[in-house]
DNA sequence: AATCAAACTGAACTCAGCTCAGTTTTGAGC
DNA sequence: GCTCAAAACTGAGCTGAGTTCAGTTTGATT
């Protein structure tokens, strides 16, 4: 299991910050977050439950964490995916792409932000959790930003037919992260076919004319 | 607030279940499942907190009863607004219109059931609580079924080029019910602006051919 | 060896979800 | 009007996952 994607700048190398992450990450994504034990989680690091809280201030701030380096990982996945990009047909179909080229444990880290987008909606009471929350937010903002950025480029290029980026942006990522909900890393369908399916669905999405009526 | 979309056949007239669902809609969407207090749904509702035990067997039978009655009334809707279509293109546009044709109170319900589509996921301790978790993946299925069997209606009669049904039905339902992620009633944007919208997504990923890479 | 911060622990606290044993309300049938 | 059963409801108390606290251990540095 890469644990990179679980890591920060400022972690000690005594830290078990990323083996915490990690195991939480096993935790939420195999029976979510409301139906795992925060104990679990301290079982499978092999510390006590108590030590949890030398590293995270709530179970909650363990998850909101998760979901930030998630984010974080999608917006600079992103960027490296589109930054060479001949045309934006190109680099839309490379966004794309990216969006799919996870470990396995990355995949379960998107279902779980996927699952929980919904408690970044409303304050949290304690600060750092609400600063996580925070930052999930401007991240959310950022990747938003980044594909309607793309279709606004493609647009004016005159490659794709001129509508609401930012709608078009927030459907795009619909339809993409939507994979997150069915789709389980061993299953019948390889993530290779799903990434070239939704392509195809995005492509034509964006760049198609709308048919006639039949 | 509409009633009957959290109705069933077996209350009588003294019942509070429809009220329980209404206040629980209200508080589940409002503030997010695991963030509202059970004892908050018995006040709004006027009784105290054991009385809800009554007629829900915990927090997450009734959660999951809000999830079952969502998913009939899409199920339903679904097959009343394509029953009389001449064709499968004018199916599609019905079925995602009728999609957005819901009041707001419907529109937090599709947003609770979206947001707690993974506890479907894993077994229910309880046996009520089971028995609404089946009949909730059965109706997803069939849900998927109806779409799917649209598509391929379609496909059979050259409307739509062949493709995978099962995947581009749940490809369209990611694109249709991802906007309640992001959809608040009283917002920027009017739900029959985001219905258009969508209806065009759809109709290009479903109809459009593949346009050439530029 | 002394020191100090990071890492950790066991016991106890909190409080939302829930159980239980019993009471009140309601409507149907005499 | 009275009886009775079922539905509706309640207050007191239990339970357990999440959390706090006061103190101990570990390990790198001097």
């Amino acid at each position: 299991m890469s644990i990179e994607a679980l890591t920060e700048a400022d972690d000690g190398p005594r830290s078990k910050r990323p083996a915490i992450l990690a195991a939480a990450v096993e935790c939420f994504g195999e029976v979510g977050y409301e139906a795992t034990k925060w104990s679990e989680v301290a079982d499978r690091v092999g510390i006590g439950q108590t030590a949890l809280y030398h590293y995270f201030e709530s179970k909650a701030h363990c998850l909101l964490t998760i979901m930030r380096l998630g984010l974080r990982n999608s917006d600079a996945a992103f960027r490296e995916a589109t930054a060479g990009a001949p045309s934006s047909s190109h680099a839309l179909r490379a966004a794309v792409e990216a969006a799919y080229a996870l470990s396995p444990q990355e995949v379960q880290q998107n279902r779980i932000l996927q699952s929980n987008i919904a408690l970044l909606a409303n304050e949290r009471a304690s600060r750092r959790e609400e600063t996580e929350r925070q930052a999930c937010r401007e991240l959310v903002a950022q990747v938003e930003h980044n594909w309607a950025e793309l279709l606004e480029r493609g647009m004016a290029a005159g490659e794709f037919p001129r509508r609401d980026p930012q709608m078009m942006a927030r459907s795009l990522l619909g339809l993409v992260v939507g994979v997150w909900r069915w789709y389980r890393p061993g299953g019948p369908l390889e993530l290779r076919t799903i990434s070239d399916f939704i392509t195809g669905c995005c492509v034509r999405m964006v760049a198609g004319r709308e048919p006639d009526a039949g």
